[in-house]
DNA sequence: TTGAAAGCGATACCAT
DNA sequence: ATGGTATCGCTTTCAA
């Protein structure tokens, strides 16, 4: 045998006294077999350390063997979004694929030719070329968050319910005796953002409260954000309780309810639509809901497999919970 | 032709009037081709969009096609490593080699199979199993920031000069009138922390000043830095600087000195060791060491490729650079 | 149930 | 300078 490389399935089938494909089918399954060469099949593999080589498998097979991931252009998010990232390759690792991480920024030209079997795109926005190039495109595409109306659809959606967890969350600071939540929310279009916002609206209307709204500007979040702070508790003084959709503007605003006086927990609830560490450790632990990123991109990535194994027509459809944590800032308890 | 299907190089070949060989030559610049021929093959080949089947090219070439990465697990500076990733991604993009992440918490064991032409070990610390598997291993390793004594040594390095960049913030601190200072430096061992807490014993001496520091359990690193802070400001109030080691770690005693009427960027002047969005658009902005994670990505690619293709006995060694950001955290001035 | 053999697409050696 | 062809490791059809 092979000495000096790395074993071949020849070398396995030569050890296990059996030809080439019956070896291939003791692997994948396929042809019949009788249990006793399979055994014995494997266990050669097993003795000879066997792995196949994917190259071979692929340009056979006809696959790439990788999926593509496209993550948003959103600086602020870094965070959530390696999570969502680990929760992809976590899941890919055991199925042998690849993840070929795209450069958030790149051009839809640039993903013309993209080699890939299928390709994962997380909180796809019609704003985003390259993310509706992807779409457009010839490779089955996985959507982490239902791309918003009137975008092409994919060929897969894990669904995220973030409706329930704010109804939840203002629900929770109704109990802890807030009259008048307001919501700052930046003004980038995806289902994340659209839902929080409609079910915001749609909770304060069924509860004959006028929802205040901010939306703040991405290109320069943190003043943006700071000055609607500001504008909402100096002219607003009856706001008692803040949703904020990021971590980083969470604490934004909590320091400058601080610096007007007001006290986080106490006179004022805050609280952010995702979650992260910083919120969990800050000063004031600050009540969010935790969108569980790395078990969404799970998610995404069995949905992945599903639709390429499966080339079924309809798309195919996932649910991922989310969940709130109530934490120091929204709780006048303690 | 193949109508269907992706064009291949018979195709293009075909299509130029050429064979297959001579086509592939035409790519691959090895043997020796008329200039014309090559042109017509090249021509052929962007009329058709033809792309060379990737598989096909690692089976014969005998590569894997993917270069694998693995990061520190370190739940902290999960934007600080997403960024190194995206640069990674980038150079590896135009490379054609696809990155691999490895699942931050993989077992040794599950990474002695691993297929890839090399890997990128970020951060590597004599304290992860993993990462000194892997240096051990057969496939060549390139580390982002030189492994420490004692470690594997690795194919190639990237090495990042944080003394320069510590000398220049103490340098700093002492213009602006500090004449105290401490820093706060989480207990995990690798080239990071120990250049810098070096580097900061050394200024110290040689400025006739005894070091101050302070060690934080990377477990709770949150809590541990706030009680490391408040120990800090209340036995010892001559301190009038502190840097720490991370962003979320830099807020943190910002806050926990602001609750003891220390005023930052007044009596209390502040560093970050490494710099995050979230530092340049605090309250207070806060001044940092800027690592250029990006870069340092893309020059570990860069190297890797040349370690890979070059296959040179000795390690080679790339020098990357960070650069101080002053900010208000640190300036008396305003 | 198993084996022989064709072929996936690209590379590189050996002729010409 | 260019073309023919064996080869990389694996899957799968067809025969036995």
């Amino acid at each position: 045998m092979n000495t000096s490389q790395a074993p071949t399935l020849q070398d396995v089938a030569d050890r296990a006294g059996v030809s080439r494909s019956t070896a291939s089918f003791a692997f994948t399954g396929r042809g019949r077999i009788a249990a006793g060469t399979r055994e014995r099949v494997l266990r050669a593999a097993g003795e000879l350390g066997y792995r196949a080589n994917p190259a071979a498998q692929n340009l056979r097979r006809g696959w790439t063997g990788a999926v593509a991931l496209k993550l948003p252009v959103n600086t602020e998010a870094m965070a959530y979004y390696m999570e969502v990232t680990f929760g992809v390759v976590e899941e890919a690792h055991g199925a042998g694929v690849s993840v070929t991480l795209l450069p958030p920024d790149s051009s839809p030209e640039s993903l013309r030719h993209l080699q890939a079997d299928g390709v994962i795109i997380i909180d796809p926005s019609p704003d985003d070329d390259a993310a509706v190039g992807l779409l457009n495109g010839g490779i089955p595409a996985v959507c982490g968050e239902a791309p918003l109306p009137g975008m092409p659809e994919p060929a897969g959606v894990v669904v995220v319910d973030h409706r329930s967890a704010v109804v939840e969350l203002l629900d929770h600071f109704s109990k802890e005796g807030a009259r008048r939540p307001a919501l700052i929310c930046p003004d980038i279009r995806n289902n994340w953002t659209e839902s929080v916002r409609n079910a915001f609206a749609l909770w304060c209307r069924s509860h004959g409260i006028e929802p205040v709204l901010l939306m703040t500007s991405m290109s320069d979040v943190a003043e943006s954000t700071r000055r609607a702070a500001q504008n909402l508790l100096v002219h607003d003084d009856e706001i008692d309780s803040v949703i904020v959709m990021s971590d980083g503007t969470a604490l934004g605003v909590a320091n400058e309810a601080r610096a007007q006086g007001r006290v986080i927990g106490g006179d004022l609830l805050v609280a952010a639509a995702v979650d992260s560490l910083l919120l969990a450790s800050a000063g004031t632990p600050v009540t969010a809901i935790d969108h569980a990123p790395r078990e969404l991109g799970r998610r995404c990535m069995r949905l992945m497999r599903a639709v390429v194994e499966n080339r079924s027509e309809s798309p195919v459809t996932d649910r991922h919970a989310v969940s709130l944590h109530v934490r120091a800032s929204s709780s006048r308890s303690s």
